[in-house]
DNA sequence: TTGAAAGCGATACCAC
DNA sequence: GTGGTATCGCTTTCAA
């Protein structure tokens, strides 16, 4: 692959000029310009983005950390942070944390030596602590789906409680007074946030939450197909599920068809996270938005902002969920 | 940041003694070692993979390009190549072609400056003299999904017009004789590929195929509603609509139902590719495996062997679909 | 406007 | 076993 140096050659001008074309400095003829910019073109040369990052201690790219490379919701998130990075020539190196702290910490060496330009993290396990100590340590980072203390400003986040609200007060509203919950993993911070919003609109209709009618699923439709399971299993009666993300309400729903109930006939459903196939499903989920686009472009903006100096972004810390009413609740008349 | 020279310093060695250590070369004294790790522990040393890539002309890192980074296809491939790639310590440099020549050879050229080890691509605009042509160049390439003519070897690929064949032929054992077809874009190859199988085995059940019952689809939900939509609006009938994609099966089970009608009883659908959401459709969506993950395994297998003389692996070049019948289609008597 | 030369942080070959 | 040093391909002062 050639190099600078033969470009410098064939064209007949020193290293530097080379270089300063490359970097569309103003100071260079037209005309030598031209001779090297038709030396590149012969050659098909192609700047070494590795050279350039050694010698110029930048090297052009931004870390992403999620917890999955597949999965809908890291899916929209990875591919909103590399449009809106890749229109500047910057580029995404994705790494994947699998939600476990060990892997999350390696994975974020690994980006770290890579000498990533700048880190976006979905992390879960890693500690408040850790993830400050890391903001300390030179590279900049920003955390997306999580607030941190003490890095707040660092942070793009949805208010996960709200959201949990939110759907639990739209069921109430609906005239359901006994329902079922089917949670992701109780450890991860934004199960907790919606489960807490949940009970506090529980709480403002003075219903009672009913512990046994709680599962602890995935987050994956596997998880939600065997909580249903498990819920119907039960002695309990419940009129409505609410399931902490789509995923689940899409296996959630299969389990109750297969149990023989209707839904919302027999049962209402309500998931979390609106992703596009909720809109898909039968009957057409009932969910709570979660705008990952917007918070992942904010991130991106974060980065084009405040390492690459791009002064055309404003930012954002916070964003907020919304009901999207659809098919999977019926009204309950009591 | 620390680099190899304050760790040379602070433990007393040299550069080169420094280097041994952390490539694990055996010509160290278990003394000197320890005091060289010490010194790395004490000043928390990342060695630098740019400098490393420079120095080594290899970067550990292998381009991934495919056409979006979000869709459940795509995704379930991204990451299996993580994951196997991973394990080596070689990273994944993933960039999105978004089924444009332009772009996909753009972000080719990408993955080139980055001076990656190997390129992994999924490629469906960009010609096979491209991909020949490109295989020459010095960087090895493994193409899947695609079988390119001149570098067979080089190709991970799936019988595509097989799967198409045995979707239609599923169905016409079934009974069913009058089928509506929603294509992806027509000027994908695996589209015309499955197309042009669907088309053997009517012809081999001395069916005809209605050209008015083909729909030109885009190989996402929404194109499979709107496909679905038009087919509904023709005067036409038919018993089954065989969709080239889940998603776009999914799509169109919506539209269906949206039109009244209730699948399979009305009308069966047959889907392909067999996403993991296809068995949480309602109803659980017949359709084609693709073997998506073992061939993304492949592809970084092929690498790992071929380009990192991994000898433990063996490759393999073309895979077959299989027909995995679940509960959208029902059976006609005639 | 252009060139010379000193890094950037590792590797790897050659001595000792 | 360990050290010296040229080298990888580019950026970036500093002079001219």
């Amino acid at each position: 692959m050639a190099t600078i140096y033969d470009v410098s050659e064939l064209a007949g001008v020193s290293l530097a000029t080379v270089s300063r074309v490359m970097n569309k400095n103003a100071n260079v003829s037209d005309k030598t310009r031209q001779k090297v910019l038709s030396a590149m073109e012969q050659l098909g040369y192609r700047p070494s983005a590795i050279a350039k990052g050694l010698a110029s201690s930048r090297s052009s790219s931004v870390g992403v950390l999620i917890s999955e490379l597949h999965g809908p919701f890291y899916g929209l998130m990875m591919s909103a942070i590399e449009t809106e990075l890749r229109e500047f020539d910057i580029h995404a190196i994705i790494a994947a944390g699998h939600s476990d702290a060990g892997k999350e910490a390696e994975s974020i060496e690994f980006l770290l030596s890579r000498r990533c330009d700048a880190l976006i993290l979905w992390v879960e396990s890693v500690s408040d602590r850790y993830l400050a100590d890391l903001a300390k340590r030179g590279t900049p980072i920003v955390v997306i789906g999580r607030k941190v203390a003490g890095i707040a400003r660092n942070c793009v986040s949805l208010n996960n409680e709200e959201g949990g609200y939110l759907a639990a007060r739209y069921l109430l509203e609906q005239g359901h007074r006994k329902m079922a919950y089917i949670a992701g993993p109780l450890w991860k911070h934004d199960v907790k946030e919606r489960l807490s919003g949940h009970k506090r609109a529980l709480a403002e209709y003075k219903v009672n939450f009913n512990e046994k009618l709680l599962y602890e699923g995935d987050y994956r439709e596997e998880g939600g197909f065997r909580g249903m399971s498990h819920l119907l299993g039960l002695r309990n009666t419940f009129s409505a599920v609410i399931c902490a993300n789509d995923e689940m309400a899409a296996g959630a729903m299969t389990s109750a068809r297969d149990a023989g109930l209707s839904i919302p006939e027999d049962l209402s459903i309500v998931g979390f996270d609106n992703l596009v196939y909720a809109r898909y499903l039968y009957p057409k989920l009932t969910t709570v938005n979660y705008p990952v686009r917007e918070m992942a472009q904010m991130a991106a903006h974060w980065v084009l902002k405040h390492v690459y100096g791009n002064r055309r972004f404003t930012t954002t810390n916070t964003f907020a969920p919304a009901l999207v009413a659809r098919d999977s609740v019926k009204k309950v008349h009591r």
